[in-house]
DNA sequence: CTCCGTGCAAACGATTTGCACTATG
DNA sequence: CATAGTGCAAATCGTTTGCACGGAG
């Protein structure tokens, strides 16, 4: 199955790379609706996640919230507010994290931290490997 | 408003306790429905959201759709899959982060990472010293 | 006896999906 | 012209809330 470029697709892309704020799949429509005012917030989400599905964008995945997206897939930090959500983005990247220094340089009153290394567990990758197989025969 | 100790969330906090695999919030129902087999589903999203509230447990702020919640409420950090959503520990914790060093000594084949720091943002913080004013007037 | 906590069902918000139609490559 | 993508509406999933009743302190 291969990629098109489609009008809406293509506005998607431009508005999220424009935008410096992370926006959620909603924030993208209202954007996007200035442009194609009769695009569905389903063609959203359904482009959002073919995009990020192909490297091209990435998702944030905040838990139990709305999911908010990232035309840098190049690997970042993030600082979040815990109060309105919003996320800001760390500079510059280091992968000797001090978090000393990293903390000071916020205007952020800093709550607490957590790494969070994504990756694909021991039984998923089995799993795969498994599918894989049955693709081929 | 203090809190009370009932059955109820006397049973969550302690399956919470005994779980190490950062449970959702319907996992948990399914555990303490062993116990109290007519508890709803309700009770446990309030008592969870009260326990975190108050600092007796904490809510994790990355993984999938679903929240999940941690009986740790020490900072430290995680490891999640991309296709499962599960969440690991990783081991110890240390303010000086060396990356190569935690990824090399996982299962997991790694994806990426993202350095989450919480914190209230500037906008947020003026609000709520606005606030505090109020109430005490 | 006060008022916090509960169970139930209904409401809600974010996201996904089935369908018939459109338009890219 | 095949088939990926679209708009719409309905469905789904996780979570929250209003309400009348129950039980902890």
């Amino acid at each position: 199955m291969q990629l098109r470029m489609t009008s809406q697709r293509e506005v998607i892309l431009k508005e999220l790379r424009k935008s410096c704020s992370h926006p959620t799949a909603d924030e993208l429509y209202d954007l996007v609706k200035k442009t194609l005012p009769r695009i569905s917030l389903a063609t959203v989400y359904r482009n959002l996640e073919i995009l990020s599905e192909a490297g091209i964008i990435s998702k944030i995945e905040v838990s139990g919230r709305q999911k908010r997206y990232d035309a840098v897939t190049e690997p970042h930090h993030h600082i979040f507010c815990v109060k309105c959500h919003r996320i800001d983005n760390l500079d510059g990247y280091r992968s000797e994290i001090d978090l000393q220094e990293i903390i000071a340089c916020e205007d952020y009153l800093v709550t607490g931290y957590r790494l969070n290394i994504t990756g694909i567990c021991p039984e998923c990758e089995k799993l795969e490997k498994r599918q894989e197989k049955v693709q081929v025969s």
